[in-house]
DNA sequence: GAGAAAAAGATTGTTGACAATTCAATGAAG
DNA sequence: CTTCATTGAATTGTCAACAATCTTTTTCTC
């Protein structure tokens, strides 16, 4: 586009080309596989949360026009994962103590509701694949590769909502799983990567014995011990333009 | 933008003229306010399910742009008011019978966790703003006027996640309320409207006596007396192309 | 040198024309 | 008379240039 592209373009597009990967430009990329990216680098933790993702640098990384970098971005931002600021572009949202604690309040119901209906319709097989997400989980974590690690401890939780077989509840669980793995990004300790996999088991074992009541105490538990240990106090830096807080500039 | 616009273009443009209203041309019209008056047409079953929204019809309605009726469009797919075929345009969503059920049973979930929580945080002010909106509705019933009491059905259960206190409950519950009205427009028989207000005073009494768990009885039954009558063997007219059910017309 | 106004640069938002696809009507063949 | 291909109109999808807005830098004054 321009022809001489000045530092600061290069260096955002380039910033965010290393994250996600560029875009194959062979063949046209569908909105949804650019949607998949970006979701899956937030989800993952590789875009922390405040980041600006600029349209020209999107379009540059994977190789599409504005007009489809827009309708992502759009999508994204109704994920709640991304924030759109009138005239000012597109950020990595950056989830307020307030709406960290509803997410989780929601999540401990739509889960609940979840493993109730899912420990009526388990079948040996369904546990099955259960129990080989947690293994994989299981593997993930003592190689340390954090990002799959995340990547199953989503799954897991989506696989039960789709053994509850409501697409519903599948939908809005997904919402929040996501949520939560940004919620973690802003507040968590670097430490800790969220759901411990044992808690997994825990749950899924009870739903094996078709302890939907144990399997609901174990979920919330498990809920808990991830909200529990984040640094809720430091309320991820505000960058939020003192105008909106202070009001226009005195006129009167 | 066409110089003469066919008959069937004009057609189009008035029957959602008719139903939406005209937009004012004065001034710039938001894309809230587009969202909201195609929201609430469908919400209050003034457009049927399966009605075509073409994007030429709604941008001589409201005098806006095309770029902004496609956003608009493309946020009341999220609210899964509308449904986009690719190439084929948006229409006002026809929810499937599964869809429906879904709807319900995760309706009944996310309902029940907001009287809980309502339960706990009521107070005799917040009651008296509940207690007004069953006044106003059954008023709405006496003068048989069904939009507004559809409108004012909506808002006590909306009112209700207010006082949960809980934004991410809130916004769940606000989609499967105006789901719920969609569902009724499809599968209902035209007498009931939905909600009575009734059930709504009897829930409404059971939280200030502060019974959670009778609060919680009374919705759930509530909310299946809206299901019951429901008519889920009619199937709404499918109207999906037998292409995609009978694959492509043979290629091998 | 500090602070404020002004200009330049860069980014987002909008518009209108063009391309691609679908749908309906027409006509030909079985 | 029915069925299938063809053609044309209408509608959706895409793109690139233009306008508006915000951010940063420069310049001017005190």
């Amino acid at each position: 586009m321009a022809k001489l592209p000045n530092a600061r373009q290069t260096a955002t597009a380039t910033a965010t080309s290393q994250t996600l990967g560029r875009g194959g430009r062979g063949q046209p990329v569908a909105d949804e596989t650019i949607f998949a990216r970006v979701y899956g680098a937030i989800v993952e933790r590789r875009l922390e949360p405040g980041t600006k993702l600029g349209e020209e640098a999107l379009c540059e990384t994977f190789g599409v026009s504005r007009a489809q970098i827009r309708r992502v971005l759009l999508n994204l931002a109704h994920a709640k994962l991304v924030e759109l600021r009138p005239n000012r572009g597109a950020y990595v949202a950056q989830p307020s103590v307030r709406e960290a604690r509803h997410v989780f309040e929601a999540r401990r119901a739509v889960e609940a509701a979840v493993v109730e209906r899912a420990a009526d319709r388990m079948t040996e097989e369904m546990f099955e694949s259960l129990a080989a997400i947690v293994r994989e989980e299981h593997k993930a974590q003592e190689r340390s590769d954090k990002q799959a690690a995340i990547r199953l401890s989503g799954d897991f939780h989506l696989r039960l909502a789709q053994i509850a077989g409501n697409e519903v509840l599948s939908s809005f669980l997904q919402e929040l799983v996501s949520r939560t793995s940004l919620i973690i990004a802003a507040y968590g300790m670097t430490s800790d990567s969220g759901c411990s996999h044992d808690d997994h088991w825990t749950v899924a074992r009870a739903l094996r014995d078709g302890d939907a009541a144990a399997a609901i105490a174990h979920m919330n538990q498990h809920l808990r011990f991830i909200e529990e240990p984040l640094n809720f106090v430091t309320e991820a830096d505000p960058l939020v333009d003192l105008k909106t807080i202070l009001g226009p500039p005195a006129e009167s």
